[in-house]
DNA sequence: CAATAAACATAATTCATAAAATGTTCGTTA
DNA sequence: TAACGAACATTTTATGAATTATGTTTATTG
């Protein structure tokens, strides 16, 4: 470790601009905020903001990458549980739901700035959803291990799972969801409860 | 019938207004496109079209409720065929994402004209989705009383398939997942075979 | 020397105003 | 008299100058 303290700044320093950032972005929204307001908020220049992030674009991306971590972070405790994989799935894909809906009433313009990423940085939201596929083949993978479920290909099977429960998760359909009042919860049950019924009675996928 | 004529008329007049606003929109973008020039198109003014439609916002509504019930009917030869659910499910999901996928290629900027309705006209995507869940219901009745599969809510499994069939269907999915080059058919084939796998099994939902 | 801010060039945004488009009214015509 | 278009009011958008924001360079400071 040359350096560990520099890191720890940087990181920290990081951690202050976006929380600054953030403040801004929730009173005054997103086309109201530029990077000079940020650093007053921070009590300096934004020339130093820069040294830290390349655009003002990566600091809202930034934003953005932090909440999927965290919510990845979120997904994970259902992968690292015991349990019949129906309850974990399910509990997984209502919790990213509920995520999402607690965001978006809490924080809407916050939440907003999703809609940059999914516009112009597919990568990051590939990046994303190879993630998910991951954590949702690891609970699969468990199923098969304890004979709960009949599954000859995790991967593609944790991709059905990703497709088919994206609508509950995407971050476009949640606002729409909550915005109609939709019964999203009890949906996003059915969906996944018929998933695992199709892999307890075996399913064989390409 | 009163004036069966007059409503003939004012049905091929809207048409030939809608073929018109199309034109332009085709060659000139949604943003650019004025109902004026809509008008010169047909050789007449303004003021006529606005007897014909409310706002210029309700012709390019227009076109896309045309794509949308031309799905419809697409769909609906799906539900009137004979043959195992699971293809006929399998053929109207990967007919109505063929039909966007072209549209988006062949077509892109009246396929874009679909961006004002998701965002500002939620209750014609309601609309959309209720005619295919209908539609979707009316094929697994067909299934269950066939006895090719086990399902106590028709209404709910549905619910569940449209849900789960969304990501291969919503006209944004559908722009980002061929301009990320994503193998669409063989993910919707495989959520629709895992849906139908569940179904023969039988499963009970709310 | 490492981090910072002042100063600067470039890009984007505002603001005022001109122009054009949207939507309505009403007289004309077939 | 039913449909149309000319003329009109209102809203939106295009235009260009002025301002403000973004991102870089350079000098300063602790």
């Amino acid at each position: 470790m040359p350096e560990p303290s520099a890191s720890l700044d940087e990181h920290s320093f990081r951690a202050q601009i976006l929380e600054a950032a953030r403040i801004q972005v929730r009173r005054f929204g997103e086309a109201k905020t530029n990077v000079v307001d940020i650093a007053r908020g921070l009590g300096t220049s934004h020339t130093t903001i820069y040294r830290h992030f390349r655009s003002k674009a990566d600091i809202f991306d930034a934003l953005v990458v932090e909440a999927m971590r965290d919510e990845e972070d979120m997904a994970r405790r259902f992968v690292e549980t015991d349990g019949p994989i129906a309850e974990r799935l399910e509990g997984m894909v209502l919790a990213l739901h509920a995520r999402k809906r607690d965001r978006f009433a809490t924080d809407p313009e916050v939440y907003g700035l999703y809609r940059r990423i999914v516009e112009e940085r597919p990568e990051i939201i590939a990046a994303y959803a190879v993630a998910m596929t991951t954590l949702i083949a690891r609970i699969l993978a468990d199923g098969r291990r304890r004979g709960e479920v009949r599954i000859d290909d995790v991967e593609a099977a944790a991709g059905v799972v990703r497709d088919a429960v994206t609508v509950f998760v995407h971050p476009a359909h949640v606002a729409a969801a909550v915005a109609a009042g939709l019964p999203s919860e009890k949906m996003a049950r059915n969906v996944v409860r018929t998933l695992c019924a199709a892999f307890r009675a075996g399913i064989d996928l390409d």
